[in-house]
DNA sequence: GCCAACGTTGGC
DNA sequence: GCCAACGTTGGC
């Protein structure tokens, strides 16, 4: 089983849009960037545990956990020109990008915020704490996952 | 709203 | 294949 976090904009789609989801399950659509397509389509696995990171938010924080729910399928939306994730490159054929479907898990009793986990040195090596890094999904090693339910009270 | 950092595009 | 220009992300 790997770790991941996984960022949305909850003026986009927050906790709250999850938790009115059916089965507060929802398909994570419209990531439009290789690196985390990669991780989505080759290394997420039914059952991967998830960090949900508010990001663009007041504050950023992780509100909570999710899983896994299904493996990587194609993401329609790049073929639909009325969506706001349409890519015209896309094809039937070819569909280019690809999604996981994400089940929330469990609400953290406090969301545990970047300037709290910026002060915890053994989250330092976090990727989300990284310099310029806007990788929207990313992995976490087990320490780190565990250590941030730690502060959220879980 | 600002802007640093980054990824992508496209001319050459 | 290089790299300048551009668009986006996301913290502050």
């Amino acid at each position: 089983m790997r770790y991941w976090l996984m960022k949305t904009e909850p003026g986009v789609f927050g906790l709250a849009d999850l938790q009115a989801s059916p089965g507060q399950t929802t398909a994570w659509e419209g990531v439009r960037n290789y690196q985390a397509r990669n991780f989505m389509q080759r290394d997420m696995t039914p059952g991967d545990r998830v960090l949900f990171y508010h990001s663009n938010a007041n504050p950023s924080a992780v509100v909570a956990t999710a899983l896994v729910a299904s493996p990587a399928q194609p993401d329609l939306t790049a073929l639909d020109p009325n969506s706001p994730y349409f890519d015209p490159r896309a094809t039937p054929e070819n569909p280019r990008w690809y999604m996981v479907t994400v089940k929330l898990d469990q609400v953290l009793p406090r969301p545990v915020t970047l300037a709290q986990m910026r002060q915890v040195p053994a989250l330092l090596g976090m990727l989300l704490l990284q310099k310029g890094m806007r990788l929207s999904v990313q992995p976490v090693t087990p320490e780190e996952f565990q250590q941030v339910l730690a502060l959220g009270g879980l």
